[in-house]
DNA sequence: TTGAAAGCGCTAACAT
DNA sequence: ATGTTAGCGCTTTCAA
C-alpha cells in the first residue's frame, strides 16, 4: 500500500509466501487448497488490498462477462423501463455497456463496433436500423446477438429475434379508430428505416382497407418519435388534412398528438381520436386518458436478459419470438367514455404498481 | 477467416509482410509510416477482417475508455434524462458501464466493486448512499469520481461532487404552498439514507419554521420514491392527517399523490396543494399541470460527462459544485390558476421541445 | 495439493 | 521508417 500501487495477485501471493497458482486457486474457488493455505491467502488479499483485474481476466478467459446494449432512445420511458428489466435480470452476472443512438444509423453502427471491439459476450439490440444480414455480417457467429424488432429471420444460429406483435397491434388500434366511427384516420409513422414503423404502417393500412376505408398518402406522414417532433408534425397535418382520428407509431408521439390538438383548440376524442403503441406509464396520466396498444416493456427487457443468459449458458431457446401486445382502451377516442368504475379500476391498478 | 478465428495483430502483419509493430503503428496514427506500408496494412486488416483487441489494448495502457454510471432508479425519467445528456456527451471518447440499483445498498455497492473490478477510467454515481469517506476509501484517488447528491464535501482531489440545489428548492416548493394560503402542510420524503431526501426534508422544516407554522412528525412520512409507493403511502396521510397540502420529495411521487387525491375525491388543488421536484416531462402532461421545482436533467448529465472528460484530460475543475434550481408554477395550488396565455405559452414550449 | 512456465493481444522501449 | 523484445495481470497446461 506504500505507493498507491494497485495491488496484483504477486503482491498477494508474496504476503501470502506461496505461488501465483496458488492465489488464482483460492479466488476461483478451486477445489483442492487447504484450508490453512486458503486462510492464508484471503488474509493475504485483505491486507494487500487485492482487486481481481477483469481486464486480464478477460484477456486470458475469452469471457469478459459484460454485455453491449444498444437503444434508439434513453429518454423514452419505453426503453429506459425495458433496459432496467434487462438489468435488473442480468446483475450479478453481466455488466451492461449501454449505448443510446439518438435514432442515428451512424451511430448506430459505430457502437456495435465499440461493443464488438470491447469483446461484450452478448450484444442485445432495440430497433436497428441496421438490417439482418449487414447485422450478421458485423456481429457474425461468436457472440449471442438478441434483437427486438428485425426485419428478417434470425440468421447466425447465435442470432435470436423478438418482433413485437407490430402487425396485429397496429390493426388493432386503427380497427378500434374505426369502430369507434372515426372515418378520415391518419397515421403518424416513426422513422422508416426501422422496421417497426413499417410494420405498424402495414397494420394500418391492412385495417382501412379491410374496412373498406381509403388510405391515402397524404394521411400518412413520418417523423423523429419524439414528443415534440410529433407535436409539430401534427399541427401541419391537422391544419392540411383534417382527419378526425390519427393513430401514432408510439405513445410518446401520441402525447404529442394530444399537444398539438389542444393548441388548435381541438377536444380530444369529441374532434379527433387518438391511438398511441407501447403504454407507457405517461399514457393513464395525461387528459384524455390515452387508448393504446400495451406492450409490457419491463418484462420484455427481462426476457431479452433471459434469453442472452440462456444462450450463454450454451442452453437452446427459440430464435424467432412474437411478443403479444393488448389493445388497452381508454379514453382518447370516440365513442369510448370510461365508466366511474373503470376509472377506478385504472386508479388503483396505478396506485399498486410496485414501480 | 478460414476457421472464423478472430483475426490478430501478427495476422494483419503476416498478411501484409511487415511486423506487429508497424501494424500496431497504423492503427494508432503513428506519424512515421510511409503512406505505401499504411496502405498495404490497411489493406490486410481489411482481408482478414481484423478488430483491434481493446482488452488487450487496456491491459497494458491502464486505460479502458470505459466509464461506470451509477443510477438509483433507471425507470425514473429524471434518471433516464440525464443519463442521455452524460452518454451524448461522452460518446466516442467513452462507452458507458450502467448499473442500477433499485435504491437498494447492497446492490450499489457491488455495483461499484464490480466497476472497479472492471478498471473503469471513471467512475459517475447519482444519489448514492454510501457516504463520502466510505466511497472514497472503495474508490481511491487514482481514477476521477464524479458524484451527484453527496452530503461530504470531494475528499480526494480526483473527487467532484456536484449537489442539486436540494434546499433551497424544497424551501421554494414549501414557500410556495404557504405563499398559496396552505397551512396544513406534509411532506412525502424519500429514502433518508439518501442525502437528497435529508436535504428537501430540511428544507421543507425551514420554510415552516420560518412561516411559524408547526412542523408536527405526523406530517412526515417517507418512502420509496416510486408512484405507486407515493400513492399508497399519501392514501393513508391523507385518511389520517388530513393536510391540506403536501410537498414530495420528487415529481414521480407527486403524480402519486395526485392519483392518491383523485382516488380519495379530493379536488387538486382546492382540497389539496401538491409540489414537487425535479420537472420530469410527465409534470407538464398530468392534469392538473404539476408545480414542481425544475432540475435541468439532460443538462446535469451532459455536466457530469463534461467534468470527467476534464478530469480525464487532466484538467482542474471545481470540485464542488451547485446546481441551480428554479421553482415552476403551474396548476397544482391553490390561490394559482394559470391564465390562458400561459397554458398556451406552456403548450408552445412542449411543442417546440427538440426531443 | 502446490509451483513454474507459457501465453492471451496488445503497446512501449529500444534497436536497427 | 520498421523490427525486436519485454511485459500488462491473469489463467492454464504440465510437472513436482
Amino acid at each position: 500500500m506504500s505507493k498507491k500501487r494497485i495491488a496484483t495477485m504477486s503482491d498477494v501471493a508474496a504476503h501470502a509466501g506461496v505461488s501465483i497458482k496458488t492465489v488464482s486457486n483460492v479466488i476461483n474457488d478451486w477445489p483442492y487448497v487447504t484450508d490453512e493455505t486458503r486462510q492464508k491467502v484471503q488474509q493475504a488479499i485483505e491486507t494487500v488490498g487485492y482487486r481481481p483485474n477483469h481486464l486480464a481476466r478477460s484477456l486470458v478467459t475469452g469471457k469478459t462477462h459484460s454485455i453491449g446494449v444498444v437503444v434508439p432512445d434513453l429518454s423514452n420511458p419505453f426503453f429506459s423501463t425495458a433496459l432496467r428489466g434487462c438489468e435488473d435480470l442480468l446483475f450479478g452476472d453481466y455488466n451492461l455497456f449501454v449505448c443510446n443512438t439518438n435514432e442515428d444509423l451512424a451511430r448506430e453502427q459505430q457502437s456495435i463496433a465499440d461493443l464488438l471491439s470491447r469483446s461484450v459476450d452478448g450484444l442485445i439490440l432495440w430497433g436497428t436500423r441496421i438490417g439482418g444480414e449487414q447485422l450478421a455480417n458485423l456481429v457474425g457467429d461468436a457472440i449471442p446477438l438478441v434483437t427486438v424488432e428485425l426485419s428478417d429471420e434470425p440468421i447466425s444460429p447465435n442470432h435470436i429475434n423478438i418482433n413485437v406483435d407490430n402487425l396485429t397491434g397496429a390493426r388493432l388500434a386503427t380497427e378500434h379508430l374505426i369502430a369507434s366511427g372515426h372515418k378520415r384516420i391518419a397515421h403518424v409513422a416513426g422513422p422508416m428505416d426501422r422496421i417497426t414503423s413499417r410494420l405498424r404502417q402495414q397494420g394500418y393500412q391492412q385495417a382501412l382497407t379491410q374496412a373498406g376505408l381509403p388510405c391515402p398518402e397524404c394521411l400518412v406522414t413520418s417523423t423523429r418519435p419524439s414528443l415534440g417532433e410529433a407535436a409539430r408534425t401534427v399541427l401541419t397535418l391537422l391544419e392540411e388534412q383534417k382527419p378526425d382520428a390519427i393513430f401514432c407509431f408510439n405513445d410518446l408521439m401520441a402525447i404529442g398528438t394530444l399537444l398539438a390538438a389542444r393548441r388548435l383548440n381541438l377536444r380530444v376524442p369529441d374532434d379527433l381520436g387518438v391511438v398511441g403503441f407501447d403504454d407507457i406509464p405517461m399514457a393513464s396520466l395525461v387528459n384524455p386518458l390515452l387508448t393504446t396498444v400495451r406492450i409490457a416493456q419491463y418484462q420484455l427487457g427481462r426476457l431479452c436478459g433471459e434469453l442472452m443468459g440462456a444462450r450463454l449458458r450454451g442452453e437452446a431457446t427459440d430464435r424467432q419470438i412474437l411478443f403479444p401486445v393488448e389493445l388497452v382502451v381508454r379514453e382518447s377516442c370516440s365513442a369510448h367514455a370510461m365508466t366511474h368504475a373503470e376509472r377506478i379500476a385504472l386508479l388503483d391498478s396505478l396506485i399498486a404498481t410496485r414501480y
